[in-house]
DNA sequence: GCTGGCTGACTGACCGGTTAGACTATCCGC
DNA sequence: GCGGATAGTCTAACCGGTCAGTCAGCCAGC
């Protein structure tokens, strides 16, 4: 599977706007942001910001372009750092459970891209493009550990995709919980077991 | 665990203003709907919406409301019909996986709880009641599984709800695929097997 | 003729996008 | 080194469209 890159370019002031309005989508969702809270927030005119995304759908595209490659470099780095295919699934599952707070704004940024991805042409190629880079690392992860024979799975990219489904779908619930900060480190195990389990690991 | 209701009152007029709703969030997401633009499907003027519902807001919660009392009502009936554990599973995925179309729709709004739910009390409400009663449905199935012997779980709270987030995260998925349309019937089958799977469930 | 369900023109706020021009930096010809 | 042309960056006032919510009053049935 050829991995597309996801990040074409960016300037400086880009990359401050972008982060910027990442804080603020994940605070209040995308159409509850307007250009002008952006741009105080950032301490810039508003005017800049259309200067260089030239639409407010550009720059919630590229934001979320920014923010998909950031999470899958860092997933890459994760598994990079780890040896055994059990470590590597930890590893991975400890980077992306980082934070309450940080992954509360991934998930809802996540959530929006999807809502957007079903309407709209670009945002349905950029959701496509992370979800097979991601799918391409879990499929990876898997098919080391089939051959060394720690896991058992019928069809790898099968499996891939399940793992992928387990996460996400944790996190969904675990974005509806009152006490999701509490509860943060509880899902993180949680997931770790679900995910073992399902690949068929030896205990432990 | 107590079993909140989540239908309040409905009047004809109120249940045909949500349905049109319900038609319209899925199609175009709740604030790219105009008040107007229900009007005018439902065949009834603007004035009337507010009139009944006083706010876009309660009529949003409102066509939640219904729709996951509608969702609960059907798994509760599916549940009542079929015979054994896993029977009861299957016969409770074939109905969550209804259609393509219908599918769609409930997912797309369901998102849009979601993201409500974590900025809003009264959405965050919805979705924690509609939880809990999904949940305990599950949780039935589960213990009477286990009871029977058909299932192996830990404990039966902690099953039920990864029971959930499997099919909410294959669904997520699902949602993001270009061909969801013919990719459907796939789905729930893999969502059947995942599920009993994970239930450690005698195959068959 | 009165009441209550119902209407739809209207209002005011909001917001994405435009535009005219200010300010600075770089470079060129003299 | 100097005047000025050119380009790039940035600002603030403004425009036009959209839309939730209001309100004055209509009208059918009692």
């Amino acid at each position: 599977m050829a991995e597309a890159s996801l990040l074409p370019e960016s300037s400086a002031p880009k990359v401050h706007l972008i982060r910027t309005t990442y804080a603020l989508i994940g605070e209040k969702g995308v159409h509850r942001v307007a250009l002008e809270e952006i741009a105080a927030k950032a301490e810039v005119s508003k005017g800049i910001i259309l200067y260089y995304f030239k639409t407010k759908e550009n720059l919630v595209l590229s934001t979320m372009e920014w923010v998909l490659s950031e999470v899958a470099e860092r997933i890459r780095a994760a598994l990079v750092r780890a040896r055994t295919p059990e470590g590597k699934i930890r590893a991975m599952l400890n980077v992306i459970f980082a934070s309450p707070e940080s992954n509360r704004q991934f998930y809802l940024t996540y959530l929006e891209l999807v809502a957007h991805a079903s309407r709209s042409q670009r945002f349905g190629r950029l959701s496509a493009t992370f979800r097979s880079i991601v799918n391409g690392l879990y499929a990876e992860v898997i098919r080391v550990g089939v051959e060394e024979g720690r896991f058992k799975v019928d069809r790898v990219d099968e499996a891939a995709l399940s793992v992928r489904a387990i996460i996400d779908g944790l996190f969904l619930e675990w974005l509806q919980e009152d006490g999701w900060e509490k509860l943060h480190r509880r899902y993180r195990e949680r997931t770790k077991a679900a995910v073992l389990t399902y690949l068929g690991a030896a205990a432990g």
